[in-house]
DNA sequence: GTCATGTATGTCGAAATTGACATATAAAGA
DNA sequence: TCTTTATATGTCAATTTCGACATACATGAC
């Protein structure tokens, strides 16, 4: 659930700090969004160096062509799973990928 | 979708390699549940070194106590997005997530 | 004993994610 | 120009994941 944190912030009861709620959240969340952003980068360098196309990777995945370019696009609606998923399928290890969010 | 992959792959069009493409997928799976349960661990030495309880973990996060217990014993309906939230939530950095992902 | 605290497990409706499809855009070759 | 190929974007029904709740099982203090 993405915006259930918030929403559940924002709904009645603030009590006190919720400054560093909000801080907290933004930050957890600008982290989070640049882990993905990393790795779909990650994703299209390790697509293209093997010179397949989205179509070849969609269906290496079992997926479909826009959802890859979903993917690379690190839009929202991509989970880290199917992110991950997919660097496994183009043969990275875990270490690749752990590299990769290290480096987000 | 969790089975998806599968699925398409065990309906009909065989063609040729089939074998490769299971092996693959399953040593795919296996990584992607070592890495979810090497994040879950990680996820319960943090919790344990703050002397945070589920329940107050779970307060940091908008969730609930049987949710950060699903959390930790990695079960199949617990997402990595949700690991990593709450890793990020416990002060971990992208790094330190990435550390533990390369070794799993 | 029982009361409190912490954790595990099962279920449910709601919300998010998925693959698929249609369609758009762009670039390159004939 | 007309194709072809690759990629992007929007939508949708089906599936998955979510938080929440109930409840069970421990352990320890009293």
């Amino acid at each position: 659930m993405k915006t259930g944190k918030r929403n559940r912030l924002e709904s009645a009861g603030w009590k006190l700090g919720s400054a560093e709620d909000f801080l907290g959240l933004d930050s957890e969340e600008a982290a989070l969004v640049s882990i993905r952003v990393a790795l779909a980068g990650r994703l299209r360098d390790r697509r293209l160096k093997l010179g397949l196309s989205q179509v070849a990777l969609a269906r290496k995945l079992g997926s479909s062509q826009s959802r890859v370019a979903k993917m690379e696009a690190a839009e929202p609606d991509v989970s880290l799973d199917l992110l991950v998923r997919a660097m496994l399928a183009m043969g990275a290890k875990p270490s690749d990928v752990g590299r990769a969010l290290a480096a987000a």
